[in-house]
DNA sequence: TAACTGTAGGGAAAAGCCCGGG
DNA sequence: CCCCGGGCTTTTCCCTACAGTT
């Protein structure tokens, strides 16, 4: 058996630059606060050897620390190792921007301008969009940690887990947790996440991951409609959409809701039929403000608000009113 | 009764993504 | 490992019909 201190608190950690932290609110940075406490505790158990420098360089908020600091006392340090440790985490922690920049890039969350993600390579302008997306990243790494603990129960697979990620050969993407059937599915799912697209369409510039999404979006330059329905002799450039079609002559309704138990021939209807229970309305009338459950709704509001328009215009006019 | 609204059926187009086989 | 074809899922937009309400 290999000896368990391979492990890292690199391997559990989650890292946020002081920007980053700064765009979190309260109950974000709870929820950061446990993620990086339950970590924290997974690896005492294992009897992880931790220190100090190594927690201090993923844990650079103040208020943070000095709780976890307090666990980690309590946890495995013996009262006078703790107070000599406390010194030098006040020197550290005193130092930390310069610890923060000595230290290789390995993180994950290290975004050059504030608001953009290198971890899926997306632009995000609004700051509370960003932030949620950063919360959410971090929901997604809790998750994959929490994968990580039910496996890391038997200290051998712990090892054994290390060195196929060290080998990079793991089928599960680092980024979202997925699992994969084989490497080439795993490298193909990593471009939704990295933005590459190595297939354009030289006609509108368009880019996709996979040459098929290529082949399928150029049906729409050329008009080929190759799923024709044997019903009715409706053609349907992609097969989805002639199944899609399919469904008007068999009936059939896979989309069933959950609250009231009805069932529709689409998804999207399903969807749209769920906002009758939760009464969500997105669309509004930019005329009045109205909100409607519908697009299609609030297009049909709009008209009568020109209708009147045009009904004062005329009345107007004409010396009717 | 007409106007308006809520809701649902369905068409159409397009994209994202995964799987299995060659 | 890559390419390809096939398939599933989802999204967005649209038009329309029908029933209920004001």
């Amino acid at each position: 058996m290999q000896p368990l201190e391979s492990v890292t608190f690199e391997d559990v950690a989650i890292d946020f630059t002081q920007e980053e932290w700064a765009l979190l609110n309260i109950s974000q940075k709870s929820l950061f606060r446990d993620v990086m406490l339950e970590n924290i505790s997974h690896l005492v158990s294992m009897g992880y050897q931790h220190s100090k420098s190594d927690v201090l360089l993923h844990l650079e908020q103040e208020d943070l620390w000095s709780e976890v600091s307090r666990f980690l006392q309590g946890q495995s340090l013996g009262r006078e190792n703790a107070l000599k440790e406390q010194e030098m985490v006040t020197k550290q922690h005193g130092n930390r921007k310069e610890t923060s920049k000595a230290k290789p890039v390995q993180t994950s969350h290290i975004p050059e301008k504030p608001t953009e993600c290198n971890d899926i390579g997306e632009d995000i302008n609004h700051i509370s969009t960003f932030s949620q997306h950063l919360i959410t990243n971090m929901k997604k790494k809790l998750s994959v940690n929490k994968q990580c603990k039910k496996s890391f129960s038997d200290k051998f697979y712990l090892n054994q887990h290390k060195q196929i990620n060290k080998r990079g050969k793991s089928c599960e993407c680092h980024l979202c947790g997925k699992a994969f059937s084989n490497y080439s599915s795993l490298r193909r799912h990593e471009m939704t996440h990295t933005g590459e697209k190595p297939y354009e369409c030289h006609i509108c510039g368009n880019a996709f991951i996979q040459s098929s999404d290529l082949r399928k979006h150029n049906l729409t330059h050329t008009g080929e409609k190759p799923y024709e329905c044997h019903l009715c002799g409706k053609a349907f450039s992609q097969s989805s959409n002639l199944r899609q079609h399919e469904r008007t002559h068999t009936g059939e309704q896979p989309y069933e809701c959950p609250q009231c138990g009805k069932a529709f021939s689409k998804c999207s209807a399903l969807r749209r039929h769920e906002r009758t229970h939760t009464g969500e309305k997105p669309y509004e009338c930019h005329q009045c403000g109205k909100a409607f459950s519908q697009c299609s709704a609030v297009r049909r509001h709009e008209g009568t608000h020109t209708g009147k328009r045009i009904l004062n215009a005329f009345s107007k006019y004409s010396g009717l009113r």
